[in-house]
DNA sequence: GCTGAGTGTTTAACCGTTTACAGGAATGGG
DNA sequence: CCCATTCCTGTAAACGGTTAAACACTCAGC
């Protein structure tokens, strides 16, 4: 007999619904109905168990009930990290939404390691959670779509949806919620911010080929670079590694370092860069907006703190929205895309260019 | 019969630990056995139960595990919220922690709603997670102790262990193993270290009675004015209800549009109240360190942005060791207590004071 | 008085594991 | 050659819920 707790010791037993049914002289399907009130009864009878259930200070055990078929009442997310604000507020936005609707938020962070975001994905099949939400950025070869797509059949068949945060779709054929937002838009947008200014030298800091996040936000820029009629010079593009902000500020120190000025504005490939650049020019004397125009992506915390003008994100509805999709059951197998827009926002960080007046 | 999946409807079903003996050839039991590797087991078998595991791509269930009577493999953390950067650090450090132990990590918010905290623990109970941390700044009255002291006892019950983070102790007749940092000390130390720069007005930014954390660190404040013999002006304190960058902005502006300045240095409650004060007192023309002395308490990353002199608090080690103490199960009902140590990290917003001479 | 509909409650099967206990096959000692 | 010992594997009983189906009871209608 695998009990244990043997009667002897007084380790005190969370109270089951077989002592509420005990308690209130009913038996335990009566309870369970009356608890789960998706069934009719009687008012005495349902006062009988509320009581005794206060009384007993009762809660169900979750695994005994998903274990009997129903679905879990949790949600995970997964993401590199907790504290980059990007993931944070995407994660706040799933928290919400899972708390609106009742549900548990379980949250895994695999620190950029495909091996952690492995083991993470694993334990939560196990855990069956109604949804997994994988937010981040990875690089976007075959092999990575691969396993995504492992990912989504795995889940599927363990009753869970795989929602893609942020990331580019894989298919049809693949059982997975995509939610995105407009990169390629905002970055478009916010070139054209800088050009319309009078710009026509513009610095983009980060760039980082064969990752989809800032794939998209430099192919937008060389798009409005194109519908301006601005040649567009490579040797303007700067790659970065691990696009945070002291290798922003490495990016602008050894640019500036490397020979004369040949940019009038900057287009950091998100705020971390932008705030990390924005320090290197002061070191050398340069200031934003009056000497270098500044511009950033994300509209994050550092944004409001160094007046940057930037290119807002709806971090938190892109949490939201993947929640809400997700559990959303009206169209269970089929697989949705959603994609948010972006728009700029205006601070104080662009001034016209005065260097090199256009030719008229 | 209850069956979800009736045999005629193709959905697929995961695979079960039955699906795996059936295809090995052996029983549940010795799958069940194998898997966990507690139990001797032939070679031979072993092979085949590992290679039908793989054939299936079978996980096991949580819940039956769970339910089966071993605990699962979870932790849960309980926060305001997880955007805000100190709580976010305290969270990056229990992921980090239950990562290495092999647990997946439940994240609840409650935007600071004791009904949301309430409801939160309640579901965390059904969940029998390992510990459930508790981490924020609630008023530390009775009716808080009480309600602590409850979670504590419903949780043990449950199998759960209650650690309270940068909370204070509840006493010893509950079941709760505390962690927290020495708000006290550094706010002692940094205030004696603006009063070795000279500064004998410092104003304290961010007083807010009846909250633990801000009442600790103005008592350091205090006790380091009376140590060096300092006079204790209670018109240098402010209220703030907020503690935020806004609230810091606010209580700098309307202290410098109250009149005349009185003080030479200010010590904010947070970095945010400082890095919003800074900003006020650049709008009225100060500068930071050249006029007034600033400096804060956290050492999170607006900090490091604007140079401050600041208090490091562990935020990760917090969580790190909230997750340790949970799962060492050496001492099971003990109720623990342990205070990480702080420390001040000087930047460059501190100058000594040269409007008034010590006198000799 | 009997049937039938309509309530409200109970009985019992089932979810997928773990594990105490029983059982069977080698192995070795006498 | 038999029996004790060791080693592994199988059987079956929990764990704590949910829920289909059976059942009891009340009351209306004929």
């Amino acid at each position: 007999m695998p009990r244990r707790a043997t009667p002897e010791e007084g380790r005190p037993r969370p109270s089951t619904i077989r002592d509420v049914a005990r308690h209130a002289g009913v038996s335990v399907a009566t309870v369970s109905r009356i608890l789960s009130g998706s069934y009719p009864s009687a008012p005495a009878t349902r006062g009988k168990v509320m009581r005794a259930v206060r009384e007993l200070d009762y809660v169900a055990n979750a695994h005994a009930r998903g274990l009997a078929g129903v679905r879990p009442k949790s949600v995970a997310i997964v993401v590199t990290s907790v504290v980059s604000p990007h993931y944070a507020h995407v994660a706040q936005g799933v928290q919400d939404q899972a708390a609106r609707e009742g549900r548990l938020c379980i949250v895994g962070t695999t620190g950029g390691d495909p091996e952690r975001e492995l083991a993470t994905v694993r334990l939560l099949r196990e855990e069956h959670a109604e949804a997994v939400i994988l937010v981040g950025n990875m690089p976007a070869d075959d092999a990575y779509r691969e396993r995504m797509a492992d990912y989504a059949r795995a889940l599927a068949v363990a009753g869970s949806r795989l929602v893609l945060c942020g990331r580019p779709p894989l298919g049809d054929d693949v059982p997975a919620i995509v939610v995105e937002y407009d990169n390629t838009g905002g970055a478009h947008a916010i070139t054209s911010h800088l050009l319309s200014a009078g710009h026509k030298r513009i610095l983009f800091l980060g760039r980082r080929t064969g990752y989809t996040t800032p794939d998209s936000r430099i192919a937008g820029y060389r798009a409005a670079l194109a519908a301006h009629r601005v040649p567009h010079d490579p040797a303007l593009e700067v790659d970065s590694v691990v696009m945070d902000r002291r290798d922003g500020h490495r990016m602008m120190r050894e640019r500036l370092d490397a020979g004369p000025r040949d940019f009038t504005a900057v287009f950091a490939g998100n705020d971390l860069i932008a705030a990390g650049a924005r320090a290197a020019l002061r070191e050398r004397g340069l200031s934003v907006p009056g000497d270098v125009s500044l511009v950033g992506f994300d509209d994050l915390p550092p944004a409001d703190d160094i007046d940057l003008t930037t290119v807002h994100v709806p971090h938190e509805e892109l949490g939201r929205t993947a929640v809400r999709l997700a559990l959303d059951t009206d169209t269970p197998g089929a697989s949705r895309h959603v994609m948010l827009g972006t728009h700029i926002v205006v601070r104080d960080s662009v001034r016209p260019n005065l260097e090199e007046p256009p030719s008229p």
